[in-house]
This record gives C-alpha cells, structure tokens and sequence, in this order.
DNA sequence: GACGCTCTCATTTTT
DNA sequence: TGAGAGCGTC
C-alpha cells in the first residue's frame, strides 16, 4: 500500500513537490533528461493512492503511441490495482475512442475508416482530377497540406473567407470537395479525428458534463507539441470546475511547429487558468556534464526561449567525439567500426542508437550493419502497414466493412486485374457522380442497366459477388482467418505467389505476417467481436505498432524526431551538415531554423555517456554528389568539448556545391577562384579566413586550376579538424 | 486492357 | 535515386 511512497522518496525535492502536489492545474516545466516520464507516473500512482479518485477518473494524453504504452507500463509497475479502465493514449487514439462511443452523436456512421496521409493524397487526387485542376500548377501536396492545416486551426470550408484570391478560393474549393467526399464515404482523416471530437464536446452540452466529471485528472504530456484543435480540446475538457490539469512540457523541445504545433499554447495556458502552479525541473539525470554543455551551447542560440538552465551534478565524461567524413559511406562505415567496438566490449546493442536527419540516410547504415552482421531496428521509413500489398488487403477489408469507401473500391476494382480498365471505370465514376452514390451502388447501377458489353458486365457481376460472397463466408470467422479467407478468394495471395522475384517473396512473407498480427490482435485486445473494424483502426493509428518485429536487443536506427523522448547510452548523430540538418527547407527562415535547433538539442541530450557527431564532406544524395559544408551547430558547441577523430580532411574546389548550400542561391559573389591556388597569392603557411569558418592557416596546395586541393588548419575548429573551403577566401 | 519502356521531377519530420 | 506519368506495343 506505501509503494508509491517509497518510490517517492527517489525523487528529488522539486520531483516530489510535482507529484504530490496539491489538486489544482499544474504546469511542469520540465527540461530535457529531467525525468519527466516519472514524474507524470508517480503523480498518478500519487493520485490514485491519496487523491480519492479511480483510475475511471484520469485521463492520460501522450504524443505518440511508444510513449503511451511506456506510461502504462511503468505505471503497472508502480500501482497494484488495475488500470485498465483509465484512459492513456494519443490525441488521435483517445479522440477515435470517443468517437467510436458516440458516432451517432457526432454525426458519423457506425463503420466510419480512418484514412492515413497517403489515402488522403490518392483522394485528394482524385478531387483535382474532378475538379479539373492541373496537378503541375495545383499540387496535391499544397491542398493536403491547406486542409489539414486548416482542420489542425478547427477551421470548416464554410468558416474560410478567400476575399477574392484565386489561390485560396481555389483550395477552398478542394476543401469542401474533400469534406463531401469523405462525408459520403464515411472517412476520417487524422486531422478529422480532433476536430470532429472537438465537435462533438463542444456540440453535446451534457456529454461534455459527463466526460468533465469523470475526468478529474487530465494529464498531457509534451505540451509543447499540442495544436490549436488539441489545446481548445483539453481547454474544454478542463473547464468544468471538477477537473485538474497536470501539463508537462518543455518549450526547447518543441519540434513539430511543421504540423501546425504552436509553443504559444504553453503561455496561453497561463492565461486561460491563471490559477495554474508552475514548477521547474532543471535538474538532468541523463547526460554527461560535457553532453549537457554542448547541448545547451546549442540550444542558447535560440533567441525565443523561457529561462531555464539545465545544471547535473554528474562529471563532465568524455569530450564529444566528432568524425568528419569523406562521404556518406566513409560515415557509416566508421560508424560501425565503432558500434562494432563497442559490442565487443560487451556493450548491448540496444544501448546504441544511430539518429539521422530524414529517413533517407538510413539505408546505407542498413547496408554496412548488415555487412558486418549487426543486429538493427529501424524505426520509422517504410511501416509495415503502409506497403502496397498490405493496403491492398486492408482495401478489401474496408470495402468488406464499407461498401460506400470509394477510395478501398478504386484500389482494388481491377487488383489482382481482372480486365476492369480506365473506360469502364470512368463510366462508372460518371454514373456514380451523376446519381451522388458510391462506386460499390454505381457499379450496380451499371450492370443492372446493361450499358456495357456482355463480357464486361459479366466481369463486373462477379466482382460485386465476390465481395458479397466473401461477407457472408467470413461472417462468423475469427479475424485472422478472415483475412486469410480474403486473401485467398480475391486471389491477392497467388497474384504475389506467382512472383517469383525476391520482391514476390517479401511481399508473400508480409502477407503472413499481416495474419500473424491479426491473430495476435486477437489475442491482445479487449474488444469483443466482431474485430475488423477494431483492426483497422489500430492498423492505421499504430502503423508501426502491430506487424513489425520485437526489437529485442538490436542497434536502434530512427529519425531525431521519432527518438523524442528515449535516452540512449552511446549515441550517433550523423548527417551533421547544413542543407540536411539543418535541413535545406530551413535555411532561410528564421523560425524553422530554430525549430532546426531544437531538434538538434533534442538529439544531444538523447546522449548518455558517449556521443559521436559526424558530418560527410561529400554526400550522394537522390543519384547528385554535393559538397557539403558543416552544420553550423557544430559550431554552436564550444571546441574544448570536442574531440576531433577525423585526419586533416581536404574537399575539393567544386562550384556547384557552393550554390547548393549557400542560402540555396548562385554564390557567384562568394565563389573564389582556386586556379589562383599556386599563383604566389596563395602560399603555404598563409593565413586566410572564411565568412563562415573565420580564420585559418593553408598547410598544404595539391594541383592546379578547378582541381587544386588545398588543406587549410582553421582555428575556431581545434588543431585537428581542417576544414578546407572552396569558396570565399581572402 | 496489360505491360514495359523512357522520361521527368522532386525531394523532411508523424498521428 | 526512385516513384509516377506518358507513351507505344502486344
């Protein structure tokens, strides 16, 4: 019964004050390292013991779904009665749950589908297509991204006033069109999740009263990364007099501003319950003294900030290992000459993580993994659940569930084919637009009206049996064995069977692997039958959750954004250069750039004990070698902090590279002439400086003309790390 | 209508 | 580099 207690006292003072504070809102400023997660636990496990409340009246939001499943398991480890009647989950998660509960107060159908982006995009598509814009001048990505933006702002089609700019009606346009698709399809994007239970709190009086009476503990996590839909959402839960917030957020890690994130909402929460207790953890467990001050040398470049100095009273450790390499295979491969070190040491391998900028850097740590026979898990790229041979049976799934989702029919109508090509198709699409009915109804129509040839409408007879069929087979059987029945009578199964590439084989492979996870489904959840729909849902909120393979003990490779909130002991920040991190998208905005920086500062202080940063002087990136100049954060960290590994490197004088970096414009002004390179001008031991990397002294001239390699020592850069530039010396 | 070929084009992060 | 569109051939 004291368990709680004796865990508490674990906790520093400023720890323990959070936990055990008072009912009342609370706002937890909470650095980086500075155990928030238990924090957020133990003031749960605290509230459950001495707050007089169940587990039926807290409500726990995470940002992702890793993190909720590690509340929760830290949380059963913590309490000894059970939880599972408390609500943990993400916005999305928790926002569908409600929704789920009261469709028919939300105004949805029962069998409603999530959709996930790309689903959103093949719609939006279509929408261009009917709507007759050209997909070169109106990008379909530009009209994703105004709805989602303008969903994520808890703005409707019929809230938005273009005042005449062609631009904007023209998108508006998309928006209401998508809006009706979606309606008459029962789909529901991301977005549409938060905004609909928005919705539906804000619409139903009474069944806001009910959730704000259950709900007297609501504790958000990241709070930094909410957006405006999520922050009127836990305004309106929060608002009922009955309710506490327990808010932990940090600003410096804010790192999703892109997706309409806004840092504000930590102030704005001041405001909107001026009773909150702020309190401060600054106090970091994880890091390294040394890891720490690079961290926050970084971090001080950022001019919009709370004050809140980080402070550990551990030892400084190890300098910051900095590797420059020639390329990006250079990189990996000392990177895992490392790694490979350090296994041998008996280090585990899950104490190792490699972060990158995009998931695109990832393969050629795949490649030199797998060469030297390292065990990896690579978050993020690809999921499982977003392969084409996937969606195409979870297609068929939905159209079993819905036969009103469009988007399922147009995958699968003519897959595995079956002579349904693009005029018939597009009668039907006339015929299902003339009639305002789905493609499934349309298609009927068609046959029943007889307007195709004999042949064709007999081939679209049996399709439409087909799924009839299928429904009535797979009625009664249990989840995994429907999909299988489906995979089999669709024919999906043998269309890859027959493949006999390696890339048939896979795809055969993940088909019983989507089965496996079916029946591990079955086993895990605590829905009752029937469970497709359950299926589904999970499917497309946890993409990564079901389906993929455990990671046990293996090297973890992921993205900086999807290491948020996990702590390593020996870390690999790579790709440090600029156009990639900070990323090319960044470097003339101010603001993104210091989201850049957050981003960075949350990949140093993932460190532990040992951080590796490294940068490739030459990287191929998309099929084009660019000479890459290093990020400017490495600079930002203070050069007695780093120790460089690298030889004295040479980048050869190359002008193309100067215009890709360079504020992305032609650098004719900054671009020097290295033919001048033998000429008396330039001498060895001549001092020479550089806008961007100051001063410096040429140790060594090889060639001639635009293939002159000159070394250069710069001092801001330490003894070791040469960096010799091909642009702009004098 | 299916399939394979060439050409073009855009490149971030995730629920 | 690799996905997608467009085009020509079977």
């Amino acid at each position: 019964m004291n368990q709680p207690l004796t865990h508490i006292s674990l906790l520093n003072e400023v720890q323990q004050k959070a936990v055990t504070a008072e009912p009342s809102h609370l706002l937890i400023l909470a650095g980086a390292g500075s155990g928030k997660t238990r924090v957020l636990v133990h003031r749960i496990a605290w509230l459950l013991q001495y707050g007089n409340i169940t587990p039926f009246n807290i409500l726990a939001v995470t940002f992702t779904n890793k993190a909720a499943n590690e509340m929760r398991e830290r949380l059963n480890k913590l309490v000894t009665i059970p939880t599972s009647n408390m609500w943990v989950g993400t916005f999305h998660g928790i926002a569908h749950r409600l929704l789920r509960i009261h469709w028919n107060e939300a105004g949805l159908s029962q069998n409603f589908q999530i959709i996930d982006s790309e689903d959103q995009k093949r719609l939006i598509k279509k929408i261009h297509k009917t709507l007759n814009l050209d997909d070169k001048k109106w990008p379909v990505e530009n009209s994703q991204w105004f709805i989602n933006n303008k969903k994520d702002e808890g703005l409707r089609p019929d809230k938005i006033n273009s005042g005449g700019d062609l631009i904007t009606a023209t998108l508006l346009k998309v928006y209401t069109a998508y809006t009706a698709e979606c309606k008459r399809n029962s789909l529901l994007d991301f977005a549409e999740l938060l905004l609909c239970s928005y919705e539906l709190m804000h619409n139903c009086p009474e069944l806001l009263v009910s959730y704000q009476q259950r709900f007297q503990h609501i504790l958000i996590d990241e709070f930094q990364d909410t957006n405006k839909i999520q922050y009127l959402w836990i305004h309106l839960l929060a608002s009922g007099g009955s309710s506490h917030l327990t808010i932990v957020g940090d600003d410096d890690q804010s790192i999703y501003g892109w997706r309409g994130a806004k840092v504000e909402n930590m102030q704005r929460i001041k405001t909107d319950f001026p009773d909150i207790k702020v309190i401060c953890l600054e106090q970091n467990y994880r890091s390294s003294g040394n890891i720490l001050s690079a961290a926050s040398s970084v971090i001080a470049n950022n001019c919009n900030r709370w004050n809140k100095t980080l402070w550990t009273t551990k030892e400084p450790g190890e300098l910051i290992n900095l590797y420059v390499a020639i390329n990006e295979i250079d990189e990996a491969k000392f990177v895992v000459k490392q790694i490979h070190k350090y296994l041998h040491t008996g280090i585990a391998p899950n104490d190792i993580a490699i972060l990158y900028r995009s998931n695109a850097q990832s393969r050629v740590f795949e490649e030199e993994l797998l060469k030297e026979g390292i065990p990896y898990t690579i978050y993020g790229g690809y999921r499982f659940f977003e392969r084409a041979e996937i969606k195409d049976t979870l297609a068929y799934l939905r159209l079993l569930v819905n036969p009103n989702d469009d988007a399922s029919f147009e995958r699968i109508i003519n897959f595995p084919a079956r002579g349904i090509g693009d005029v018939t198709l597009s009668l039907i699409r006339e015929k299902a637009r003339a009639d305002n009915i789905s493609l499934w109804y349309a298609t009927q129509s068609v046959i029943s009206e007889q307007k195709l040839s004999s042949r064709m409408t007999e081939i679209l007879h049996s399709f439409i049996e087909l799924i009839k069929n299928l429904a009535i087979e797979i009625a009664d059987m249990p989840l995994d064995k429907q999909i299988n029945q489906v995979l089999y009578r669709s024919g999906l199964y043998n269309h890859f069977k027959d493949d006999n590439t390696t890339k048939g084989d896979i795809r055969t492979e993940n088909l019983e692997e989507l089965i496996n996870a079916a029946r591990q489904f079955v086993l895990d959840t605590t829905e009752s039958p029937p469970l497709i729909n359950a299926f589904l849902a999970r499917v497309a909120l946890e993409s990564d959750a079901v389906g993929s393979k455990e990671a046990k003990n293996t090297v973890q490779i992921m993205t900086l954004h999807s290491a948020k909130g996990l702590e390593f002991p020996i870390l690999f920040l790579v790709g440090m250069e600029m156009g990639l991190f900070p990323h090319h998208s960044s470097l003339n905005n101010p603001s993104a750039l210091e989201e850049e920086r957050r981003l960075c500062y949350v990949g140093i202080t993932r460190a532990m004990s040992k951080l590796f940063l490294s940068c490739a002087q030459v990287r191929r990136l998309r099929g084009i070698e660019s000479y890459c100049m290093p990020s400017k954060f490495l600079r930002e960290i203070p050069p007695h902090l780093l120790n460089t590994l690298s030889q004295i490197t040479t980048i050869y004088p190359e002008k193309r590279s100067v215009s890709v970096w360079e504020n992305n414009k032609t650098a004719s002004t900054t671009k020097i002439k290295i033919a001048d390179a033998t000429d008396s001008q330039w001498k060895i031991g001549q001092k020479v400086s550089h806008p961007k990397f100051g001063t410096g002294i040429i140790l060594e001239i090889n060639g001639k003309g635009d293939n002159a390699k000159i070394k250069i020592k710069f001092e801001q850069w330490g003894i070791k790390l040469l960096v010799a530039m091909y642009a702009n010396l004098r």
